[in-house]
DNA sequence: CATATGAGTGAGTGCACACTCACAAACACA
DNA sequence: TGTGTTTGTGAGTGTGCACTCACTCATATG
């Protein structure tokens, strides 16, 4: 016994929100995976149940990294108003995706919603952020769909590449985004 | 000849649409959209370059007719100011994306851009939908953002099903989008 | 009628990949 | 030391799918 079952599966757990995030579910073989997390393609199968099962684990521990960053962003703020709470929340993802991983398996997740296990994760996921942003910064309805709104501008503009680009067109959509 | 390249080429892209826009780049077998069009899977690799080649003509379609409806809605506003056109152009983006195709497709489309062909077609669709709307609004930088980052939450509202949710997380989000 | 051109396909080929299983090695404990 | 349990793997198996190619048939034209 090298390790712990438990152990292991938080290792292949990691590499596989890394490479889920990159490639998708289709085009991520469980190879990829096992490899990067070092161990054997057969050993995950043992940990997982299947890749489908991989995958939703993958998604569910990407929403709970972000609640948690949230939870962190939101200390900063204190007891402020909800505006301040808000912003305080916006700059602790803006830090979080600076790997792009959560942000890219958020999006990879929302491609393969056909599935239905996959589109009650992302259900699920959303509804652990969303409860939380509600209920931490006392923020009404508008703001919160505000919130989540440039959220998902900012996948747009990441997928995309839009920081990249210098027309204005460009820049009207990445204005005032935080990107690190 | 039964047909002319042409027509069959137009068939075959349709059919490409909505079969991208249910099951993505990866999980769509060539054959699926060939059924689909009622050709051989040969014919359809004659007709395109590949099934990469296949997926950004029907990424190109997408965007070429989300500008087409925005350019009838804002023609029902007339000359108005930014406010009133942005508002046509909004509902009129709600009809379109009534069959959910079009949205899909270009969530699909994000999802795959490591494929750097695909995220050049993605950043040129945006770049065409984005120029469109500044120049025939005459909105602000703000607005038009604004304008972009409500659509992508219209996105997440639509592959994650919100609309179904009661729960009032859910309903914060999905407050106020028309969703025929 | 002869022949060239383009529409359209059936039958394959090769490969990548999800998943299995028999088996080995490390450890726990009596 | 013997026995059971858990970690871990190598070597398959079957299948789905992108892409090819030799071929047929319809039509147009001289």
């Amino acid at each position: 016994m090298r390790s712990t079952a438990e152990a292991r599966r938080a290792v292949v757990l990691n590499a596989a929100v890394s490479a889920f995030a990159r490639t998708g579910f289709h085009a991520t073989p469980v190879t990829a995976v096992a490899a990067a997390a070092g161990i054997s393609e057969a050993y995950v199968f043992r940990l997982f149940a299947g890749k489908l099962g991989l995958f939703v684990a993958a998604a569910e521990a990407c929403f709970e990294r972000i609640v948690a960053a949230l939870e962190v962003g939101a200390e900063r703020a204190g007891d402020a108003g909800p505006d301040e709470i808000l912003d305080a929340m916006g700059r602790a993802y803006a830090e979080l995706i600076a790997d792009r991983d959560l942000l890219l398996l958020q999006v990879q997740a929302q491609a393969v919603t056909d599935v239905p296990e996959i589109a009650a994760a992302v259900r699920a996921g959303y509804k652990r952020v969303a409860t939380f942003v509600q209920n931490r910064s006392g923020a009404g309805d508008a703001q919160v769909q505000q919130f989540f709104a440039y959220g998902q501008l900012c996948h747009l503009i990441v997928t995309a590449g839009l920081e990249q680009v210098p027309e204005p067109w460009a820049r009207a959509l990445t204005a005032g985004i935080d990107h690190p």
